[in-house]
DNA sequence: GCCGATCGCTAATTCGTATTAGCACCCTTG
DNA sequence: CAAGGGTGCTAATACGAATTAGCGATCGGC
């Protein structure tokens, strides 16, 4: 493949062409104007002409090794990526993150090799190529707490989409206001007249989850309160769950979809008797005409302020721990309860 | 930020803790099991503890330096990516590339920071970084001709996804057997008695353009047919342009979106007044309801075949030329003319 | 006409890993 | 016991660019 016919130009060859040192190629091709050791005009032009004839450039490879950084960045996604469910989910992030990245002049490095152990991704792994760039981004609902902490007592340079607390050490990251969010949606229901309010979903585990939960019971106050978990049999059992309950807060999308579908099945009409509010995007593929209640995960801004936060870490700026605020969708599936 | 206090673990650390130098650590990392030169087990894992203990991970940049390829693949897109009107046309190629490099263990170098110059993004420019990837993914609907006969000449290992026939030299590709799916479309609006056709699209310039042409004028045989640009105007000098008209085919699916709203807001209905058929997947955001007849390009599939061709030809493989097949949908706008 | 200060450039080294050539030792064998 | 052949390891070098230290030549000042 690559034999010595086809070698690449290198700065000796571009040396040699002009006549001079690799070092003075290397300084005219890296000095700005105005730096102290500075080529005379001639000399430069004349080792710019041949950079330019031979349309030489320069190694990225070798330069990262020389001078400690590149402008790349790794994007790493904790979920697998495959089947493309979750991908429709992260594709938002990774627009924002291109479109950022675009601007800064920056290339992308997506860790796609990564292996998939025990249903989630791995950092460290035999041929970790991380750090090839300057730093990354990290993606994903539950990032490994252990990688986490090594990432940081490595002193990598790296910011969570998604807020982070559990890596023994302040994680910088550009994360979602649920909490706000939640709990202005369960003010408004309230407000519509709503007192048998209950939750569907997790509620902890991860920081974007329990965030979620918090929002909920602040803004449910005194009142009961019942949390119907999806791990608990499927939309059938869940509706179960909710005998009575007059309106409720969906953590998934996809599982505000299936509970809709059951109750459409039983004849309940939605939102008269009963009104769902959902409470992000998709992470899961959902098929639905409805138009629901909800908010919306701030995805392309997330990834956008994701790069520019790591850019200014690495350039030496402070650790940055941000919310952004969720966009509510005012939608047909909330109303006041039947009398 | 990387003080020397930070400074990563190298193989010297590594040599040094376990008392061996840093040659045998190189070995016992690379050396595969029936390898000439052999490290006795005592030694190896006393080596390879300490690389646990220490968590060491050999740096990519180096080891790229090195040995000359890492399993990093670059993809390029020829078209700005931002706004992200485009980004949704090629996100399908994206996830296809992106599952067949996870499971090829591969890493991808997104080329964002590329300049756009003139409208158009640029390969070759002061800072590239293509390089650093063992080869890479073009994608884009016009590849710049002088930069393809570049790449071919410095002998980069590339794939295009896409047909390519202009650069001087043979170009592997991943490309849309745009032509049968036409034609085919074409003559089952001959079968249903149409003999008034006409194609609205540029119809030259892009190969995928080109070949959708070909396959239309294969599939009119002697029939006439009207030629109608999208640069003549907007959807109101289109319809009048196809007065008389019983099937358009149109290049490019937002088009058939304009006309289609045209047409009804003129009265007219469709298909029963105008068939039209879409002949691939919008490139620019197209909304609405209709089921269009027409085809899909198969987008994700050829992502991954891109990225199995490339891996093939870095392998010292052939160099492959090859068109997929067009999904036809049926769809509904599609019928035998008004009598 | 000598000293010191530029100016213009280069040799040498560095980054971290892979690889090649070969050294020092022990173990056979004749 | 010398010659021959492993075994177990290391020194040296390459990869390509960036950077530091510094050399020789020219120039200005007195």
């Amino acid at each position: 493949m690559s034999d010595a016919a086809s070698r690449r130009i290198t700065q000796r060859d571009i040396a040699r062409l002009a006549g001079v040192s690799q070092t003075t190629v290397s300084l005219v091709l890296n000095n700005r104007p105005g730096d102290e050791t500075r080529i005379p005009r001639e000399t430069r032009d004349r080792v710019l002409s041949v950079i330019r004839e031979t349309g030489y450039v320069a190694d990225p490879v070798a330069r990262r090794l020389a001078d400690r950084h590149n402008r790349i960045l790794g994007v790493f996604t904790y979920e697998p990526v495959f089947p493309s469910a979750t991908a429709d989910f992260y594709h938002p992030f990774l627009v924002g993150i291109e479109e950022c990245a675009e601007r800064l002049g920056c290339d992308l490095l997506l860790l796609t090799s990564v292996p998939v152990i025990d249903g989630r991704r791995r950092i460290y792994h035999e041929a970790n190529r991380l750090r090839l760039a300057d730093g990354c981004v990290l993606l994903g609902r539950s990032l490994d707490r252990d990688e986490l902490a090594r990432l940081v007592s490595e002193n990598f340079p790296f910011v969570s989409v998604g807020r982070r607390d559990d890596a023994g050490g302040p994680v910088p990251y550009v994360g979602t206001a649920y909490g706000p969010a939640v709990r202005a949606l369960v003010e408004r229901a309230r407000a519509l007249g709503h007192t048998r309010l209950a939750y569907l979903g997790h509620g902890e585990g991860a920081e974007s989850l329990a965030d979620r939960m918090v929002g909920f019971r602040e803004g449910a106050g005194d009142l009961p309160v019942r949390h119907v978990r999806p791990t608990a049999g499927g939309p059938a059992e869940w509706l179960d769950a909710l005998e009575g309950v007059t309106v409720v807060f969906a953590e998934e999308y996809a599982d505000a979809v299936a509970l809709v579908d059951e109750a459409f099945g039983r004849g309940l009409s939605v939102p008269a008797d009963l009104s769902i509010v959902t409470l992000g995007d998709p992470t899961r593929p959902a098929r639905t005409d409805i138009d629901f209640t909800g908010f919306r995960i701030p995805r392309r801004e997330m990834g956008r302020q994701a790069i520019q936060v790591l850019t200014r870490l690495l350039e030496g700026g402070p650790l940055v721990q941000r919310l952004l605020p969720c966009e509510l969708v005012v939608g047909s599936t909330l109303s006041g309860p039947a009398a």
